[in-house]
DNA sequence: GGACGGTAAGTGGTCGTACCAATTTCTCAA
DNA sequence: TTGAGAAATTGGTACGACCACTTACCGTCC
């Protein structure tokens, strides 16, 4: 029996595939505006439900954006767009994957360190400096998560690749950094990481690319050891 | 003028993250079954509609999966299932961007060979040199793609971290990939990356994690040159 | 004539119902 | 006991109506 060509599949996925492929054609360019809902589904022959759930779907994936009332946009299709879903994984994730998203930071963030040594410019270390100051004086966790997050950003976006900076920014979700220090809290190991801050910063300071790496290899070091002590106690 | 509290979001996003709570508190286990798109929309006072868009966004997002007639089952949350979006990055991403993208792969995949240098099995080295060897015979574009993708593939696996391999597996995508060496058809560079295959194999044997590490740096850096040029032939 | 404000048209968001198609479960006969 | 077919279950698709937010138009007032 021969099979029917384009058969075997849902409606809704052809119309996902349709506009995904013309988006990477090129047929529809970044920031453009799409048809209406009704149109579109006119024109892809299907109802309007399975088109919006086809735009739903292409929104999740950061390629469309749907302004209520306004109508649907294709994104800039930056990694930053595309990217966003990244973090559920760190979000959803426990045991044995936090590890390995840990690990995975290792490697990653070591290189956006040496790789921001070379680039970052004087603002950046500015703020750098300020992010640590105000994370000392912090007081609420939420707080100071959010000081210890916008540091490691800052270096990331420094690095000069947003694929990188979009995929180290999924790897340190909020919900997840919140976790580990809730963690933390009883050890007060709070010392240890304004020091550890201290020490990448400086060889950021010195455009020491080497320092920079292994400081911010080590700074990590310690939040996986972190997840190691999570993982067991799982089990 | 007071805030309604959790007002301003559709009800759709509110059903996304309800059921994106529910997995992440573990009231949803991996596997499980969920209840009938209907009766979550009771249960969730909305209707089946918008009920079935949250759905199709859990469903991009790896985190459930509809199987027709059958249910609505969570998936088992590996980061492979998680992350199978992020090849669509890949796939639409072109310019600056592309290089981008080889530039975090020449990071991440040199690691991780370096890491199953240490931990390949004896079946693994014998599946690389059988893709080595079915590459080398290979006569169509397709075919050698593919086990060139599978060479990559089996490394990764090997290194024993399920999320790097998800995200190298996403860099990886096989239409990109299909660009990659149809941009190099014609400069007979093949030869080039057979040899540098057989390098990066005979330091897995070895179990030489240093020079995996620097064969695949080599490896990747080819093909970040490619990119480069891509890059400057789009100005 | 230009700025302002309100109204109407356009468009995404939600709802409800009906029906189709794949799967599972039940039933009954061989 | 078993196996084939019928029935119930459940996701997939299609309309049609209405709501909520934006944008654009148009008339009024300064």
């Amino acid at each position: 029996m021969p099979d029917d060509t384009g058969a075997r599949t849902t409606v809704t996925q052809r119309a996902i595939d349709e506009i995904k492929t013309r988006i990477a054609m090129g047929e529809l360019a970044p920031g453009q505006r799409l048809p209406t809902e009704r149109d579109l589904a006119a024109d892809l022959g299907l109802s309007r439900s399975s088109m919006r759930e086809a735009i739903r779907a292409l929104t999740v994936m950061g390629v469309l954006e749907a302004r209520h009332g306004a109508g649907i946009y294709v994104t800039q299709l930056k990694p930053g767009d595309l990217l966003d879903t990244f973090g559920v994984v760190a979000e959803i994730s426990r045991g044995d994957t936090l590890l390995h998203l840990v690990q995975v930071r290792k490697i990653l963030e070591p290189a956006a360190a040496a790789a921001a040594a070379a680039r970052i410019d004087e603002e950046g270390l500015i703020r750098l400096r300020a992010e640590m100051t105000a994370m000392e004086r912090g007081t609420t966790a939420e707080e100071i998560v959010g000081h210890d997050l916008e540091f490691h950003r800052i270096i990331t976006e420094a690095a000069g690749n947003p694929v990188l900076a979009a995929i180290l920014g999924g790897l340190n979700s909020r919900t997840f950094r919140a976790r580990v220090w809730r963690g933390y809290r009883e050890e007060g190991v709070f010392p240890r990481t304004f020091r550890e801050h201290d020490e990448i910063y400086r060889s950021l300071i010195e455009r020491d690319p080497d320092g920079a790496r292994i400081a911010t290899a080590v700074h990590i070091g310690a939040v996986e050891e972190w997840a190691r002590r999570q993982k067991d106690d799982e089990e």
